[in-house]
DNA sequence: CTAGGGTTAG
């Protein structure tokens, strides 16, 4: 022993060393091994992100079992979500893959549940969140992520609560950002508006993602003011939440608010991209005013999101400037755009329906089958609009029986409603009521008050009564149709029904809505009217001239049409509410501020009646303007003294 | 990983 220990001690050390025989392998430390090993996942990872197919990635995870790396979760997990994303459904292959790691550490469990939540069937996620407990595993935050996800697309709060509650356990994750607002989200998508709002009080700290999913639920929700409050709290207002203020603005028929917004984010440097001008162009679509319409597709081609590469925005567009009443400039779109898809076809077609270009939308229908490009649902309430429009019945008959025969679109209320608003326009009334009748889904208010508009034009209360009497029952607070039944009875003299139908209105506290028109002026801006307002800075002026106007129509044959007063009064009385109508002080107003020979465009929110229709006949021809008229049907142009919808409306 | 989006009817 004390030799040994000599005989050690005086051996050199590098001797030693040297009488050794080398390994033929390197000796490599443990750090190195890990360094490689480091490299080797990168260059799995990097493999798996250029997967583009199931079988690549199982040539991956052979790959995997031959290096001993298929139970390393890191890289599984990789490989799961690499799956996940090719769609490969997560019960086969994937969940296979999965059951061969013994130890799956937490971020491959939330991978599993994550694949769930995306592909479905999501009741797996939470079989697997459940499964991951029982095995003792902790979640990570898009373990909670993924699950709030799957509660949101399935709408199930109470799950969702519960887990809620388990962030509550577990504890660290409740005040986690990212968890906190995909929580947000789910009880935004559940329809849990207040309680969104509670989680998003108590977070800690609250990214602009947090802010903007909410603002979003106000807008949904049609409280832009509680949305508008929020917005102007946040901090830092990037791109995705002005957007969220100009489309909720848009979405809550408030355009003028809406173009505000937009300006203010234009003044705030912020960029633009395709989902901001969808909201500004459908505002300006709302708004109908054709200054801005130019304007607007002026920041389009400028933003490198125009309509020409973008099919979004192009659709948009070409509903924009159809419903400024620009159908030119909607075709000239239209036609500039290098791709174009169900939208931008059903945009067309159903901006010449509504111009009364009835030919001209059945073509361009023909041209898109062509193009095979499948018509949906909204192309053909465009195709059968066009037709009822312009009278076509057979025309419109024909396309009703082949849409489910040869395009797989099942005709639903709507395009009842256009068969039944087909038929009743052209005075078919009897066959209307009938298919209103036996169509074999249950007709809507829809179906019954197109009956009713027919039963308005053809002057037939008895037939109008039935379909009041549906729609009564279907929408009892919504006054138009009480409006209507009236004006019909009225038209008709019976001012005994009149007088039942005002009754009924009393009973039901109904208030009649107040007409309006809006016009552009020279300027660009906007003028409202409301009938029998006398308000107007302008009011006197305006009077003036719609009294000397109506004089001068009056020398070219035209007549008041007293029928169109709803009121039984005497006919002095009439005739000066028919001048009040707010389209002819519109028109008056426009007559008298605007340069001759530019187009007057007038915008209702109900529909225009008879004496005004004719009043801007005459007026077209006496004043030699275009004038167009959106009331909430259609577009009426009116030149040298007629109207496109040659009185069919 | 989480937030914003287009056409429809009486």
């Amino acid at each position: 022993m004390q030799n040994l220990s000599r005989k050690f001690s005086t051996l050199p050390i590098h001797k030693l060393s040297r009488s050794q025989p080398q390994p033929t392998k390197a000796f490599v430390p443990f750090s190195e091994i890990q360094q490689q090993r480091k490299l080797l996942k990168h260059k799995i990872i990097t493999v798996l992100d250029g997967c583009t197919s199931l079988d690549q990635v199982k040539q991956v995870h052979a790959h995997l079992l031959g290096n001993g790396l298929s139970q390393y979760s890191y890289v599984i997990t990789k490989l799961i979500r690499t799956l996940t994303k090719l769609q490969v459904p997560m019960g086969t292959y994937p969940e296979l893959v999965f059951k061969q790691v013994r130890y799956p550490n937490r971020f491959l469990w939330a991978a599993m549940i994550r694949g769930f939540t995306i592909q479905g069937p999501i009741s797996e996620s939470v079989i697997y969140y459940t499964w991951m407990r029982r095995e003792g595993t902790g979640p990570v935050s898009f373990t909670f992520s993924a699950l709030f996800k799957a509660c949101g697309s399935v709408l199930d709060v109470n799950l969702g609560r519960q887990i809620h509650a388990q962030t509550v356990l577990i504890g660290g994750f409740v005040t986690d950002l990212y968890v906190g607002n995909t929580m947000i989200d789910m009880y935004l998508k559940c329809g849990f508006l207040d309680c969104g709002r509670k989680v998003f009080d108590e977070m800690p700290e609250r990214d602009v993602v947090s802010w903007t999913e909410l603002i979003v639920a106000y807008a949904k929700s049609g409280d832009m003011e509680s949305a508008r409050e929020l917005f102007e709290d946040l901090p830092v207002k990037d791109m995705v939440a002005w957007t969220a203020m100009v489309t909720g603005y848009a979405q809550n028929a408030l355009p003028n608010e809406a173009l505000d917004c937009f300006e203010r984010m234009q003044g705030a440097g912020v960029g633009i991209d395709e989902v901001t001008l969808i909201g500004l162009i459908s505002a300006c679509a709302q708004l109908g005013a054709s200054k801005y319409a130019n304007w607007i597709r002026d920041i389009s081609e400028k933003s490198g999101f125009g309509p020409t590469e973008n099919v979004f925005v192009g659709s948009a567009l070409i509903d924009m400037y159809s419903k400024c009443g620009s159908l030119d400039d909607a075709y000239k779109v239209f036609q500039g755009m290098k791709q174009r898809n169900v939208f931008s076809y059903s945009s067309m077609i159903l901006g010449f329906a509504v111009h009364g270009c009835a030919n001209a939308a059945i073509e361009l229908f023909q041209e898109m089958l062509t193009a095979d490009i499948r018509p949906n649902r909204v192309t053909f309430i465009g195709v059968l609009t066009a037709c009822s429009h312009v009278g076509m019945v057979d025309q419109g008959r024909q396309l009703f029986a082949t849409m489910e025969k040869y395009y797989n679109v099942t005709p639903s209320a709507d395009h009842y409603t256009c068969m039944v608003d087909l038929l009743g326009r052209a005075g078919r009334l009897e066959e209307a009521l009938e298919l209103a009748d036996t169509m074999p889904i249950v007709a809507h208010g829809g179906v019954w008050g197109a009956l009713l508009g027919a039963c308005r034009i053809h002057r037939n209360p008895d037939i109008a009564q039935i379909a009041a009497n549906h729609l009564f029952e279907l929408e009892p607070n919504n006054i138009g149709n009480y409006m209507m039944l009236s004006n019909i009875y009225a038209s008709a003299g019976k001012w005994g029904d009149v007088s039942r139908v005002r009754k009924l209105m009393r009973e039901k506290g109904l208030k009649k809505n107040p007409a309006y028109s809006w016009v552009e002026t020279k300027n660009g801006g906007v003028q409202k009217f409301c009938a029998g307002e006398t308000n107007h800075p302008e009011y006197n002026e305006i009077k003036k001239a719609s009294e000397d106007l109506l004089k001068r129509l009056q020398d070219h044959g035209y007549r008041q049409n007293l029928n169109s007063v709803g009121y039984d009064v005497g006919d002095e009385e009439k005739m000066r509410i028919l001048m009040a109508h707010s389209e002819k002080q519109a028109l008056a107003y426009a007559l008298l501020s605007t340069d001759s020979g530019s187009t007057i465009r007038i915008i209702k929110n109900i529909r225009i009646c008879e004496d005004c229709h004719a009043f801007m006949c005459v007026a077209s021809q006496v004043s030699g303007r275009h004038i167009i008229v959106r009331d909430n049907m259609r577009f009426h142009h009116f030149k040298n003294g007629t109207c496109n919808c040659s009185n069919f409306w």
